[in-house]
DNA sequence: AACTCGATTTTGTATAGACATATTATTGTA
DNA sequence: TACAATAATATGTCTATACAAAATCGAGTT
């Protein structure tokens, strides 16, 4: 006997209802309790496919209020961020890397502005290139919190990027994405060989460790670059 | 005996502990048996925890083999993809939408292909405008397959948006989200008020019900769009 | 009509115990 | 030694039960 009623089974059986339009947008779908009847199962089962549909996006619950199909299924989408080298390699192509600057300086006010930093933070600016197969990839305009990573003052990043070096040395617990489109700038242009002006698809991102700033990254990639997820 | 121990506080405190290399990436981090102990909670409340660290990323679980810290956070961010209409009424400002064209059509081969649909589909191309503050948001190109959603023949789209119709009336099962900067072309431009060639960020979504594309839709943005997310 | 406050209902979560399943370690066998 | 069968173990999941917390409802009050 393997059928054994999963969380997995009752879930898609409710997804079906909801594809289908068994259960309508708005509407109030039964209880746990009832639902657990139906399928045979006990509330707490019941329970954890509910959960997984809501956090889904499909359905929306209130205690009392009960459980009722999202009128407009405000879907999430995931997309996995991982380290350029692997991004590459996954796609069998060959990773190179090239270190183009690296200055421990004041930062810019836009810079200390967006890591909501004092006057006498210090910074590392660390400007770097990825290939695949030769081909600019992404260029990597990166500010490390030298107050935050102390540590950092002693990476040269010549060989390894400041991508891999902090994922190593520099744990952090929040972080913020941005993507955005932008024109590349005459700098940009040139390292990704595209011409001035020529649209670059953007990805920011700032991490925290426990509310202290640690590094901010631009990652500049020709427009050829998609993001892609499903579900 | 008030502070009950809650699966959010254990997944905290685990959390903490790798932020804070006390477990450090690639160890074998305690059996749940253990942490149970240690933490005075049921082995399924740790489980709980563990699980959802595993499902962010931070831990690698296998049975038998233990629950590990991952050694490259391949941490995955989560997107919002409201409509159009709430997203931009979210950020305070006025909605409008304008139709610019419906036309019934034998599709391009270029769509045909990305829906992998045969030669005989009809499709409904629909062109319109969405504003926030009167100014232009978002153009959207849709493609809708007849064969899927054959209500779509009666419907307008001069008051409701092709988006906010289909969440109505054509449910999905599965979508596939891209995100990618291109350069505006004569009419994008146009009608995003920019001058051609400038850059703007586009996202696709391609939806199917249960293997049958329904829908594919190019939606233009002007480049001061961002798309952001936290954690 | 508006408002307060308690009763009620529904979801949220903790627990102990049991069994399932994947994977590794070990033992036995050719 | 190589390989197959088997045992051991950590995670995965289900159940039944209990209580917690949020939100609504409704009664009573002003």
């Amino acid at each position: 006997m393997s059928e054994r009623t999963s969380f997995r089974t009752i879930r898609d059986e409710m997804a079906r209802r909801i594809a289908e339009r068994r259960w309508l947008p708005g509407t109030l779908i039964p209880g746990e309790e009832t639902l657990a009847r139906e399928f045979g199962a006990a509330r707490a089962t019941v329970n954890r496919a509910l959960q997984e549909l809501a956090r889904a996006g499909l359905l929306e619950r209130r205690r009392r209020a009960g459980t009722r199909v999202a009128l407009h299924p405000v879907r999430e989408a995931r997309f996995v961020i991982p380290l350029v080298r692997q991004e590459i390699e996954a796609k069998g192509a060959v990773y190179q890397y090239r270190l183009l600057s690296r200055e421990e300086v004041g930062p810019p006010e836009i810079i200390r502005a967006r890591l909501g930093l004092g006057g006498r933070a210090t910074l590392i600016n660390v400007r770097c290139l990825h290939l695949a197969d030769r081909a600019p990839y992404q260029f990597e305009d990166r500010w490390i919190n030298l107050d935050a990573v102390p540590s950092a003052r002693e990476a040269e990043f010549e060989s390894m990027s400041p991508n891999e070096w902090l994922v190593k040395h520099a744990p952090f617990t929040d972080a913020e994405f941005t993507f955005l489109a932008a024109a590349a700038n005459a700098d940009e242009a040139a390292l990704l060989q595209l011409s001035e002006g020529a649209p670059v698809f953007v990805g920011e991102r700032i991490t925290w460790l426990r509310g202290q700033p640690i590094t901010l990254v631009r990652m500049v990639h020709p427009s050829s670059h998609r993001m892609v997820t499903s579900l």
